[in-house]
DNA sequence: CTCATAAAATGACCGCGGTCAATATTTAAT
DNA sequence: ATTAAATATTGACCGCGGTCATTTTATGAG
């Protein structure tokens, strides 16, 4: 397993990721070209795919940052007594992930990791949220159904998720919320 | 709404398709190159771009048309009477969008289409899905749960299908079949 | 048939992601 | 300090998707 090792290394890699969080910080994550960050980086293109393998891992670490830094932030607030406040507390989430379709195309290219070795951070963010859901319909204040196990309803929970936030982005459906389009959802999963 | 009225524009469409066809059963869909189509085809690059507004537009013509096509065979089988019916059905659906990673990130991402008036063929398999699974759990051969919308019990079909699909491209959850993955989803949720 | 106008086809060109042999730098052994 | 091996950086180069001014071809009016 070859890690960094060197502290050049390290300083590099950091010049990159600073780099890159100040052109999506002003252009998004669409706008996003490598040229550019290596240019801000002020290093070579060759060392941008040294340190990653193209310039979708790079999203990934972005993306996948921010995902677990808002789960959390959503892990440390109140358990959820309903489907509608569970809804709510996901709403930042949400919020994130539908700011720009692109997030949302990159974070169900990377949902599943390609191999065991190289799971990453957007695959961690899936996994927290699953780890999260399971917490919250294992609270004794959330009525679950139980005839399933835990551990598939908090499954669900996600399948539903990703399903409210691919029906936002559908023209046909585009007018409702996500989170109302999420709650009835929800309350049927949960009863 | 500009039609393609001419006899050579059709004719010319024709021929890239079946270009792109070929190159598709003989390489698969992701090895499938805009030079090489149109090199096949015996027409200049431009042309190509004037007949689809890019890549994934011919991605979506040809994917979404074989997706049409299964949907047609499955909705021309008989009504199952339980969720492992219905995953068996589902199938050869199934076996299709999972045959290339590539196929099922074009299917997600042409899941929602960018406008009304663009809706293409893969966004139309979405509906037919939706409306097949909406058919079917109308029908009384399939006892399903009666405290929710007929509607919205067709509409977690394909949450759960997708999901079941998402989690067969992950390494961690990859060993088990999607079908046999799907099956307890449905039951749950029919339920 | 002739000519004017619209529609379709062309291919040189560009942008950008990604590669790789060559070069520079760090590390560690003697 | 010297040197060799390992590691990091470089930038010219390539592949391929996509654009557009120009040219070719079809169509319809007189």
């Amino acid at each position: 397993m070859n890690k960094p090792v060197q502290a050049r290394t390290l300083k590099t890699r950091a010049k990159l990721l600073d780099a890159a969080s100040a052109v999506v910080a002003e252009a998004g994550y669409k706008a996003l070209r490598v040229e550019e960050v290596v240019s801000r980086a002020g290093v070579a293109k060759g060392t941008f795919f040294a340190h990653f393998r193209d310039k979708d891992a790079l999203m990934d670490q972005l993306i996948g940052a921010r995902a677990l830094d808002i789960l959390e932030t959503i892990s440390a607030g109140p358990q959820p007594r309903t489907a509608r406040d569970m809804v709510h507390a996901l709403k930042p989430l949400i919020d994130f992930v539908t700011s720009e379709r692109y997030v949302f195309d990159i974070v169900l290219r990377y949902s599943g990791a390609a191999g065991i070795s190289d799971i990453g951070p957007i695959a961690q963010s899936f996994e927290r949220q699953y780890l999260l859901s399971l917490q919250w319909v294992s609270h004794p204040d959330l009525p679950v159904r139980d005839d399933i196990p835990l551990e598939l309803v908090a499954e669900g929970i996600g399948a539903f998720l990703i399903q409210a936030i691919s029906l936002k982005f559908c023209a046909l459906h585009g007018s409702v919320s996500v989170e109302d389009r999420l709650v009835p959802y929800i309350e049927a999963w949960l009863r």
